[in-house]
DNA sequence: ATTGTTGCAAACGGTTTGCAATTTA
DNA sequence: TAAATTGCAAACCGTTTGCAACAAT
């Protein structure tokens, strides 16, 4: 268990939400992972740390984790969603590998200002966005 | 039925597709729509006009035309796909209202040029991109 | 003791598919 | 008439939910 995982649980502690080991399990798979992991790995990966986790459970501690703002869900592909972790204040988009799925993270300043100019030229007030990259990997070209 | 419902019938006749009556509902409604339509819509307007359309017919049908790459298939919201014709050469993003659910499209040079440069640098050669703009449209926010 | 969480199994909702009947070319 | 398309109903699949048992505070 992590700093970063410690932090979130005092958080949640404050927030009145109960910690259940299958929930520490939960955290600590999907904050000290750096990939994005759907519900099955993520259910998988904390079932091995201790007390099995149903996925009832994992879909419902991820959607608190998500509604508390602490993790993100991302929809790469329709009809499954997968999670990361982002620190707060951090933010970025995705590039993605349409063959084996690889998904590497970049950044971009003139384009996070140009949506803003976009946003309002269309009389819009932006709340948020989704860019994503799809391409051949680095290794996939080969 | 337009000359833009002609022409993609005629390339449908050589690539040997066999045109019924719900197939050529099911065209003139999406291409002559400047809207964002779902499935049950397609299905709904495309009987409208004649033959009753099945959602199985409607499904199998728009896939045809996604593979054809005459239709391009969206995702807004998660668990529903949206359709829409954009004539061959033509690219454009979304902004979309997260109230209303109103759809208005935007195109940007810039940040067009900025993703191969950003898939360059992380080793991806870039086959496609999703940039989606969320927000409230001008409507919503009164 | 109270209230929230868990696991199970059933329900859901959009989409796909097997099959026999029908239609297109 | 050969091959593709249609409609129906069942299957799919990821996700959600009702409920009774159980655990956190």
């Amino acid at each position: 268990m992590t700093r970063a995982v410690d932090e979130i649980v005092s958080q949640l502690k404050a927030r009145q939400k109960r910690l259940t080991p299958q929930r520490l399990n939960i955290l600590s798979v999907v904050v000290d992972s750096t990939e994005h992991l759907d519900i099955e790995q993520i259910r998988q990966r904390a079932s091995r740390l201790g007390d099995p986790v149903s996925s009832a459970t994992a879909y419902r501690t991820m959607r608190m984790l998500v509604d508390e703002g602490i993790i993100k869900e991302r929809h790469f592909k329709e009809g499954v969603a997968r999670y990361e972790y982002v620190e707060s204040g951090e933010h970025h988009d995705h590039l993605i590998c349409t063959q084996c799925g690889r998904v590497t993270e970049f950044t971009n300043d003139t384009i996070e200002e140009l949506q803003l100019v976009i946003a309002a030229k269309h009389g819009y007030r932006m709340t948020g966005h989704k860019h994503e990259i799809y391409g051949l990997c680095a290794r996939c070209q080969e």
